[in-house]
Order: C-alpha cells, then structure tokens, then sequence
DNA sequence: AATCAAATGTTATATTATAACATCCGCTAG
DNA sequence: CTAGCGGATGTTATAATATAACATTTGATT
C-alpha cells in the first residue's frame, strides 16, 4: 500500500513507469512524422509538445502559455492556439472536450481517435483503443446511416491506481 | 428529391417529423419526474427547457439568454447557468461537451448516457442508446479497472436526411 | 413573527478562444 | 540578385463561455 505523501503531488503515479521513455517516444515520433509530411516541428511546437508530455494530465491552454513564456517571452494566446491546432491536425495531441484541455496522444501515426479514460482523483488520461468499442459504433452508424468525421469518447472516473491508494472514491 | 429551398433554414427537417409531440412530451416527463422528485420545475427553468426544444439543434448558453430575455427581462448569463445545471443534474438535458452547447434529452427518466450524433450540416443531434457500444464500454472498463462516473460519447458527421438533401458531404 | 432553505437578482470577473493585421524569413521564379 | 510568395510568428484587441460572491425574495415551517 502506497501513501500518498510517497506520490508527488503533480505526478501521482510518475514512480510506477519511465517517464522519460513515454516522452523521448512521442517526440520522436512527432519528429520522424513532421518529416515524412513535410510539415515544420518548429521551436515553439516542439515546446509546446514536450510541456504537453509532461505528465499524462489533460493540460488548459492558459497553463501551458504561462510555462511557455520563460521559453518564449514573446508567447501570446494565438502562440498557444496555433501549436496546439498545429499539433492537432498532425494528430499528436488529442483535444479533451470535456475539460477544455490537451493530452498528448501516444498512438500518433496509427488509430488517432481512441478511448479517453479521464481520472477525476490524479487527473491522468489513458488512452485505450477499445476495439470493440469502435467495432460497435461502426453498427451503430451504419444503422443510423451516419457519415463519421470524428469523434470524441472520454469517460469521467477513478483510475485503477487511485482506486488503490484511495478508499474515497467520489 | 427535396430542394434546399423546401426545408426552413433554422428547422431543416422539421417538416419530417411531428415536432410539437417532441416538445410537449418532453415537457410532460419533466414536469412529472419533478414533481416525483420533489424538485421544482420553476419558470425559468420551464422556460429554458422549451427554448432548448425549440429545435433539435444544441444550443448555446448566450444564445438561450438572448432568446429568454424578452420573457424573463432580468436574465443575467448566471439565469442561463443555473437552469441548465438544474436540467442537467434531472437529466432533462445533455451538455455537448465538443460544442459547449446543450440539447434537450429524450429519454430523462430511463438511460440518460447515450451516443449524440451531431450533424454538420443540420446541426441536429440524435440520441442513441446504441446498446452494443455501452456493453462493450462497460467490458473495457472492467478490463481497465475503471471506475466509470460520466461518459460523453459524442460523434460529429453528416445525418442520413442531409446525406439525402446534399451531394457535397465535407 | 422569526427563521430557514431554495431560488433568483446583481455585479464583477475569470477562463477559453479567435479575429485581424503586421512582420519576419526562407525559398524560388524571373 | 531581388521581388514576391507562403508559412510561421508577433501583436493588439475582443469575442465567447463560465463562475464567484454577495444581496434579495419567496414560500414553507416553527
């Protein structure tokens, strides 16, 4: 049983995986796709991307303007904004609906449109393909003769590790 | 074949399906489970809820407050927000996270959380209840040891009555 | 009549996002 | 080489969405 004082405060979970690894990963991979598109990872898209992978929470926009500006004094919303559509449409980030917030998307290059499992207790989002899931709204359109162009599927709750270190689940 | 020219710009398929039966049997399940629940179905919130039914489009906040301010001259954004919390918290009406707008529910009363359909061009949403993907959501949390309190399950694309009224389906 | 809770009124402000136009910079057609 | 073009960024302003905090009203209960 862990304590809470062992888990730091922002990353509750960060002592359980490498977390060096999930980022040197995305960011690779955010380079090696920019190429082969033929779009720019620019400084400040890069930044942006890395403050993303900070931790697996869904990150405001205002939040990552402000831990920005040390980097980019010049940083203004439409700095933020522009990376943050950038980095959207090459499908490196996901967009959070339901908290007006991003999370960086670990399966950039293959499925994009996943499971999104958002834990109230740590704040941590993890991404699921739930193929299943998938292979039963396709039915559903079908049936419903609906023309997808995306979706968004994130469900609100308690992760397994805070259910662990938690008996207070609300 | 139906014109564009046929079909009201704000309605566009309303002349498709009995709308006042909509409207009025929503209003008649809110009422009635209010009263069961002992909550009060005021004024303002009846009246919120029929501007919401107005249509089968999701609604903005701003928009509902210029729409009941002829009825309800006080009205301040904070009129809005607290009744749309209230017809949430009853389940009488969704909040569409991908829009930050809001919908009247068809099914308050029996399974709130469904699939929302959202049509591009019409603007419409369709509930779902799409059964299959819920079961097979509900396997994947169990496999995830998800503590499920919310889900938002929202697709955007183009309905079946637009795909037959338009070729150009962007 | 006193009091309490729920609803609403009211003012102010926080948060999220975009519009519009200016500038910079690397590339390439002439 | 240089004029011009497109993409990225800088800059200012404002739009759109949402909440906080405190005052007042109202109807039910004691």
């Amino acid at each position: 049983m862990t304590t809470l004082a062992e888990a730091s405060l922002n990353h509750p979970h960060s002592s359980e995986h490498d977390h060096k690894k999930c980022v040197s990963e995305a960011l690779d991979t955010a380079e090696h796709l920019c190429v082969v598109r033929g779009v720019q990872l620019t400084p400040i898209r890069h930044q942006v991307l890395e403050l993303i992978w900070d931790s697996h929470k869904a990150v405001k926009a205002y939040e990552l303007l402000d831990r920005i500006k040390p980097l980019q004094n010049a940083a203004k919303p439409a700095t933020i904004y522009r990376a943050l559509d950038f980095l959207m449409e090459q499908g490196l980030i996901h967009r959070v609906e339901s908290l007006n917030a991003f999370v960086g998307c670990s399966s950039s290059g293959h499925q994009h449109e996943q499971l999104l499992l958002i834990c109230k207790h740590c704040n941590e989002v993890e991404e699921r393909p739930a193929t299943e899931v998938m292979q039963a709204l396709s039915q559903e359109f079908d049936q419903a003769g609906f023309i997808v162009h995306s979706k968004a599927i994130e469900v609100h709750g308690i992760c397994i590790k805070c259910a662990a270190l938690y008996d207070d689940q609300d």
